[in-house]
DNA sequence: AAAAAAC
């Protein structure tokens, strides 16, 4: 099966071809040809399947005949995150290079101006979250009566973060003489009934089973500690120690992300930082400055677990265990995509032993454990200076003949004491400061309560107990 | 328990 077969026009077939692709994925093969005939879909597809081209290439083709008029865009793409329409964007840009077609990002986080110039001069392709849409849809810059396409894709995303009687308001608006596309990837029945509601006859295609992780990815459990330091401990050990080209690092709170990154770039990793949190420009440009490469590792909520296609993702590293299986699939989706090799690295504490029981229930799969050799002695990070602040490539030194421990429990303290390094590596002794004291009961407090990293010299924060005066105006 | 999405 090639590319020329699935009725693509020529000159579309060309730039396919000039992009580098000959072969459609399997979701692209019997997607195509459908849609070129009008018909209605169901993709049930993980993402990293091609699912993006499957929709974007015949629309491409659809769309090149007529022309678009004022406020009324002739074709609809939802999407759930605001990068993910970004994304799509991006590709009708990629494919439709030839074609002069109009197109319209409409997403939260920038201003309306512009997409309303856009909308006034009439798209042919609207790519859009539901919340932008629906405001400007209100504020009447949107006619919606001569769009006879639509797409939805992520539903089961849309779903997760409540969308559905948007999207169900959405498809009110548009005329029921239209295509639509529907991409999830699962089919809870919330979804089902959305298909059976808004879609005609559709071809449902399936190409990969729901819940099914993709085989190119190597997975291991890394049991740790439950506190932050020795999770960030562990983690620079496996950077350290793998062939870590691109890393897509997930926490489960944006505050952690942002505790994670900094900590990272203290100990002079190349790494940037990505949630719901920043401001719209500040998020795209962080994920522009990884596919650049300008940073190798990117730390990131959940706000880029699903369908984020960036090339060459070699490891996804799971800081915290995600609450639920499924996001468990999609993390580790942003590795080992376009039948690349990937790795993925799931941290898990004793507290999230059931979450890991989940994800084994979902992917039915069992996961290898990986005992870490204990940690070889690090330097600290140093104090930062102007000159420390330039980039340099990751670098962890791990001691050889580190002993293997059998659990996590067995394991020999993470450091040695103060007198034994001391009398081994006395040249690296002036550059450390007091270690942290691992074993007091009250480290977690601690940690929770000073925003900045335990690598942070104890000179600038509080340790204390709090006076009066402060839990008085805090009602402490 | 969180995150995401409109101002």
């Amino acid at each position: 099966m090639s590319f020329a077969d699935l009725g693509l026009s020529d000159e579309l077939l060309k730039t396919v071809t000039d992009a580098g692709y000959t072969e459609p994925t399997p979701i692209q093969a019997s997607a195509i040809p459908s849609v070129l005939m009008m018909r209605d879909i169901i993709g049930i597809a993980q993402t990293g399947t091609g699912k993006t081209a499957a929709f974007v290439l015949p629309m491409i083709d659809i769309l090149a005949h007529g022309r678009s008029r004022a406020r009324m865009p002739r074709s609809l793409i939802l999407e759930p995150t605001r990068e993910l329409a970004a994304q799509v964007a991006e590709n009708f840009e990629k494919y439709g290079a030839g074609q002069k077609l109009s197109m319209a990002l409409l997403i939260g986080g920038v201003s309306m101006g512009d997409q309303i110039k856009a909308l006034e001069k009439g798209v042919d392709v609207l790519i859009a979250t539901p919340g932008r849409l629906m405001d400007l849809f209100q504020r009447g810059n949107i006619l919606l009566t001569g769009c006879s396409m639509l797409v939805i894709d992520e539903a089961d995303r849309m779903l997760d973060m409540g969308f559905i009687p948007d999207i169900e308001e959405i498809c009110t608006k548009l005329p029921a003489q239209r295509q639509t596309l529907l991409f999830s990837a699962t089919m809870p029945p919330p979804i089902k009934k959305l298909a059976d509601k808004f879609l005609q006859n559709p071809k449902t295609i399936e190409v990969a089973r729901p819940a099914s992780t993709n085989t190119n990815i190597t997975q291991f459990v890394v049991p740790v500690a439950p506190q932050s330091f020795e999770k960030r401990k562990r983690l620079r050990q496996l950077l350290g120690q793998e062939e870590v080209r691109n890393a897509i690092i997930f926490c489960n709170r944006k505050t952690t992300v942002r505790e994670l990154n900094k900590s990272l770039k203290q100990h002079g990793f190349r790494s940037g930082e990505i949630h719901g949190d920043m401001e719209q420009p500040q998020r795209l440009a962080e994920l522009e400055l990884f596919k650049r490469g300008d940073i190798n590792i990117l730390v990131a909520s959940d706000v880029a677990a699903r369908g984020l296609d960036i090339k060459g993702v070699s490891h996804v590293f799971n800081f915290d265990a995600p609450w639920h299986p499924d996001d468990y699939v999609h993390r580790i989706g942003r590795t080992g995509r376009g039948g690349a090799t990937g790795t993925a690295y799931t941290f898990v504490a004793p507290d999230d032993a059931e979450n890991l029981e989940n994800i084994e229930k979902l992917t039915g799969q069992k996961i290898d454990r990986l005992e870490l050799p204990a940690p070889a002695e690090e330097e600290r990070p140093a104090r930062r200076t102007r000159r420390d602040r330039a980039p340099r490539t990751a670098e962890v030194e791990v001691e050889a003949n580190a002993p293997m421990a059998e659990t996590v429990e067995e394991a020999p303290r993470a450091r040695p004491r103060r007198e034994e390094t001391r009398r081994e590596q006395p040249q690296r002794e002036q550059a450390r400061r007091e270690e942290p004291r691992e074993t007091r009961s009250d480290d977690r407090r601690r940690d929770r309560r000073r925003s900045h990293t335990d690598e942070t010299p104890d000179d600038g924060g509080w340790n204390g107990p709090i006076p009066d005066f402060l839990k008085v105006s805090f009602g402490i």
